[in-house]
DNA sequence: CCGAGTTTAATGCGTGTGCAACTATTGTAA
DNA sequence: TTACAATAGTTGCACACGCATTAAACTCGG
């Protein structure tokens, strides 16, 4: 294939980018819009719950949200009673973010969308493959980020 | 599993767009810059290359770009002279969108860059298997895009 | 213990975004 | 042909974003 040109459905990037668009405009339309919540916010919750508490520039690291933008996020979110944000005792400039039950409770009922809208997107996918799928994007996400994490 | 708890490095839509921010940040920053692009510039070029001129209503379809951010993003690129927008003759409401020459230089040059940043994120990826990761997102996309396409 | 340097978070500012409303052109059916 | 609907594109508006800067707290060598 000549270098000059591109096949979009061979353009990995162009791939990843469209599967995203498409998963966050679904479920951001669907399902997040009932709580207000947009598909930034939930990223942020979802790490929220599966790595407990965190202070901000770490959810940054973890959600590729820059830091300025998650620290007005963290204020709707907090605003609207899904987070809370306290200094940190042992260190008075940290912040640390955690859910609220609030938060808990919202998430118990979109986790199982979410799940739904990952499996309409995998429908007819075997599950070896999907796994391997999986750990190609972590390996992707571990090439390009050689630094961090 | 637990169907109220989400794994990250098992959450496909996560995994997705960690790659797909990851990407775009590499390249966006460091070769797109150069010319004055951002990647959403980027990506129409791309699509503009690979299938020849297009209506704007198309390029958002292959894009998953809105109409009305297309529309002030096509008057930037053709204020850069990337491209042209001229109405069809056939049909006096529809615009075409064209690259230019200069549009097709910038892009001789900058897909070899997109494709180096394409094979950092593939490193170590068997070619069977990435080729299979290409497929299985086609597929996912096709599936959370019943009507389109 | 002091002060330079680093880390973490917040804010000012210009800009791009998406939704909704609007204009203009084309399609369709009575 | 005329009226109504559908399609393509643009624009007004409010808002969220990212960069650069600032503020505050911590670290550590001298």
């Amino acid at each position: 294939m000549r270098p000059s040109r591109l096949t979009l459905d061979d353009y990995l990037p162009y791939l990843v980018n469209r599967v995203g668009v498409a998963l966050a405009l679904e479920f951001g339309k669907d399902a997040l819009a009932r709580y207000g919540l947009s598909i930034e916010m939930w990223r942020v919750l979802v790490v929220l719950s599966a790595n407990g508490g965190q202070r901000q520039v770490d959810l940054g690291g973890l959600t590729s949200i820059d830091a300025s933008t998650l620290s007005r996020m963290v204020t709707r979110l907090a605003r609207l009673g899904f987070v809370v944000r306290r200094r940190s005792t042992a260190n008075n400039r940290e912040v640390e973010v955690a859910l609220t039950g609030k938060g808990r409770a919202a998430l118990r009922r979109l986790i199982p969308i979410a799940r739904r809208y990952e499996q309409l997107a995998a429908a007819g996918i075997a599950p070896a493959e999907l796994a391997a799928v999986k750990r190609a994007l972590c390996a992707m996400y571990r090439n390009l980020t050689p630094a961090a994490d």
